[in-house]
DNA sequence: ACCTAGAAACTACAGCAGTAGTATTACGCC
DNA sequence: GGCGTAATACTACTGCTGTAGTTTCTAGGT
């Protein structure tokens, strides 16, 4: 499963439909209208049925509407892009992508902790099995 | 200086003038061409002319011919590049993205040490200047 | 001074994203 | 069973990217 580039917006798209399990049309243009994004329904429509094409949602009827779903998992579309980002622009160098998340001034002692105990939790893993 | 959305020919442009510091069209399409991108001269030309027009890269005329050079640091994209990734895909979460690139299975434990530096020095960081 | 070769500028076109209007279909009510 | 309404499908248009051909310009050699 490689969605390879998704867009702005149609991942936005996409995070409504992981956050609401499964959405018909009129919902996922709501949510998009709350987020900031107000646009017409039949341009929602377009972008979930061009979506659909791609595999990327499935679509079901319900009665006489469709709900959609999303068909890939948050996991992977996030994981096929931070390898992407990672490999694309970075030449595959963890450690300068990391750099510059670190970098970032609005870094709290909270999030650096997190950051520290899942490299700490790596190192576990690669020193049980090496 | 926010390079917003480049592409990823544009990125592969701007990674060869970053390389060679400056260059021509011919240059550009050759090193593109040893990259595995057999471009048309004339494409190269457009694209670097539309790199121009929005300001990535600028060009200078050496006698007769262009000589183009990047206009935004590498530095400068990539922590937009990963700051648009981290805020827009994951809601600005940075451990959420470490843990992804932890997660990849080609990360050796020279690597890990690397990123494990990185995070001692700016937990050093924010304890001298809360 | 002219011609030519190489370079840059201009033009072109397909494909996709974003955007949305119009046409069509089908459910449910009377 | 017909009709209205709401939902989907179809169509359209703009702008950008990737791609490259054609035209124009200009410097250098003869």
């Amino acid at each position: 499963m490689k969605p390879d580039q998704i867009s702005e917006l149609q991942h936005a798209i996409l995070q409504v439909l992981w956050d609401r399990e499964e959405a018909t049309v009129a919902q996922v243009q709501e949510d998009l209208r709350l987020g900031g994004r107000d646009l017409a329904l039949t341009t929602v429509a377009t972008l979930l049925s061009r979506l659909a094409r791609r595999d990327l949602v499935e679509h079901r009827s319900r009665g006489r509407l469709y709900v959609y779903r999303a068909a890939v998992s948050q996991r992977d579309v996030r994981r096929s892009m931070v390898q992407d980002l990672a490999d694309r622009i970075f030449g595959g160098e963890v450690s300068a992508v990391v750099g510059h998340l670190l970098g970032s001034d609005d870094l709290d002692a909270d999030e650096l902790a997190r950051v520290k105990e899942l490299v700490l939790q790596r190192e576990r893993e690669l020193e049980d099995r090496p």
